[in-house]
DNA sequence: AGAACATTTCTTGTATACAAAACTCTTGAC
DNA sequence: GTCAAGAGTTTTGTATACAAGAAATGTTCT
């Protein structure tokens, strides 16, 4: 691989976790991924120390980085909070939402629903997390919002398992739907209680949920 | 000074910011910073990376690290989301308390009342945390409870300057009152309603911060 | 054979060296 | 007097060197 910036090696190691390709527990080996970035080990070790605060690898003195995947327990507690996250962007945005981002809504909704009809998943997912984000940034908090993405880039990966359940799609479409008509009533309450039911992680989706991690785990 | 583990130096660097020896806007001084903790420039740059993804530094290449501590409006961004989460935090608790957690925060606001009579600041906002930290615990969520910390530990110096005015601790005792009775009997609507208006910087508080920040920035 | 200890190898943590970019201060032109 | 260009200085970014701690290997003794 050809020489990277230092500015970029901490994000092409979150790809690298993210992708797969090291997974929980890994160490990540300081020579060796030196070479591989075409680097020296110092501009390594101070990506480390950002990952290390993201909560993607943990750093033990004396012993190394360590990628550091959620568990179960964990996963369900980031889905919570996301969900919580959501609702409260939700409920901000149902006071401040512009005419607008209605219309932005709308819009998206309508490319996912013809994602779906045209069988297009990767189409799909960009128009959903178009209506997430737009909701997010319609909450009128940019620290609100930048927390919010942030949580909901950790948690992509996981998401997309999600949406390989049959009927799942179909279902969130509908959901969408409802959240922008109480968006625009400014029904504040429907929003957030609507939101937050999209977005957890409960019942069938739960079962799913742990499907997946222990099919990942094989 | 003498010597210190670069495990510690980005708690060190953290402190001088947040005691005021580093104000905003002050570029970190790699060889100065270097010499004052007697090691050399690798070990603070890792520290760096640190601090900059937790907002307190803002690095930009080939310039430099830089204190960046949040204007007005972002502080007031920061007040709402902390009031936010807290709202979660009180909703989730209302339905996960412990009894020997209603006990424990009842046990705090003695003290804090105790600290009041006394005059004793320190007691009153050691034991103001304590009852926060325990809803955030009660949550049931330690992903919830990590973020909500995170976030607190960030607003503690401006909050203290919140308390500072007359009155104040008077009405946030009555309000803790008001919370614990509602988690005890389990009300989720009351104990998000309260807590997020206990948190949230509105009417009188706003002023007064934005009094005390025109007044720290001279 | 297995456990305890010594030795070797490997890895991390830190210092230092060097290259390249940014800043500063001087000089010179208009 | 102001602005621009350039030499010199400072500062960042990265590589490398070295020291100290951990892991691995081998050796000896029971």
């Amino acid at each position: 691989m050809e020489p990277r910036r230092a500015d970029n090696i901490a994000e092409a190691l979150e790809e690298l976790i993210f992708s797969g390709a090291l997974s929980d527990g890994d160490r990540l080996d300081e020579v060796r991924l030196a070479e591989h970035f075409g680097v020296s080990r110092t501009p390594l070790r101070e990506a480390f120390q950002r990952l290390a605060l993201s909560g993607l690898v943990e750093l033990i003195p004396r012993r190394g980085a360590f990628v550091r995947q959620p568990g179960p327990v964990e996963l369900i507690e980031m889905f919570e909070v996301m969900a919580e996250l959501e609702a409260v962007c939700g409920r901000l945005a149902a006071m401040r939402i512009s005419d607008a981002a209605v219309d932005a809504l709308r819009l998206a909704n309508l490319k996912c629903q013809a994602a779906i009809d045209a069988g297009d998943p990767d189409t799909y997912y960009a128009e959903n997390e178009s209506f997430h984000k737009t909701i997010y940034q319609q909450s009128g908090n940019s620290f609100l919002e930048q927390e919010a993405c942030k949580l909901h880039k950790r948690l992509q990966p996981f998401r997309r398992q999600q949406l390989r359940f049959r009927g799942r799609m179909v279902q969130s479409m509908s959901e969408h739907r409802a959240i922008v008509e109480a968006l625009d009533e400014g029904d504040a309450v429907t929003v957030s209680n609507t939101l937050r039911a999209h977005v957890a992680v409960q019942g069938e989706k739960f079962h799913n949920l742990m499907a997946s991690l222990k099919k990942a785990a094989e």
